[in-house]
DNA sequence: CGCTAGATTAGACGGATGTCGAATCAAGAC
DNA sequence: GTCTTGATTCGACATCCGTCTAATCTAGCG
């Protein structure tokens, strides 16, 4: 499974870059952050927008970019939209970039 | 330093969001797989042409960006120029993509 | 030296990306 | 219904990105 032990197929090159794609920018990664590090791992979009010096329809389609991407999912609740991390993809992208210790046997 | 303990900061994002801009393409995430699963960690430039449908400057330009990101270093031997990969990055990027077990304690 | 093989650099091209303002949609208050 | 607030979608713009061919550089061989 880790990127050191064998070669990544192009199948699952595809799917997983798309996934690093979607962090390769430091508004996304920094949402990212915010939205998986607040108490019971949502946040509002409200709570989101001060954070940054941009507009509104730019964090909004940064917000869709990760949701694309599958790391975060959202749900509307009244006039709020609430975006939660996806903890899946996260440990598989996390386990995928491992690097076994040193002397760690197969 | 995971990215679901605390917000990542400004400047951090920055630094990190690049290296995994350098993973979100399926050729440069496949070429770093291919040369980290190397015995030794180590690939020659000509063993990773091979691999795919792309002229020998495209493959070298991915190789730069990877070069960059600092995900690989590259030295030349003679004739040929071999590539391993940096496990302290690697490893930098997995730990802030872990995400602690449901019941795991500060 | 010239020649060949491996690798990078330079320049060009089409397509994708990040940002914005304006318009639109959604849900509630009045 | 109208108005207000939160959020998204639309359309535009400048910039960046992946790919190629052609040219250049590096190292060895004769």
């Amino acid at each position: 499974m880790p990127l050191v032990r064998e070669p990544v197929g192009s199948a699952a090159a595809t799917e997983l870059s798309a996934a690093f794609k979607a962090l390769g920018d430091p508004v996304r990664l920094r949402l990212l952050s915010l939205i998986a590090s607040r108490d019971g791992g949502e946040a509002c979009v409200c709570e989101l927008t001060d954070s940054f010096d941009l507009s509104a329809p730019t964090i909004s389609h940064h917000l869709r970019v990760l949701r694309e991407a599958g790391l975060v999912g959202s749900e509307r609740r009244g006039t709020w939209v609430h975006y939660r991390a996806e903890p899946t993809l996260l440990r598989r992208l996390s386990e995928l970039l491992a690097v076994p210790a040193a002397g760690s046997v197969a």
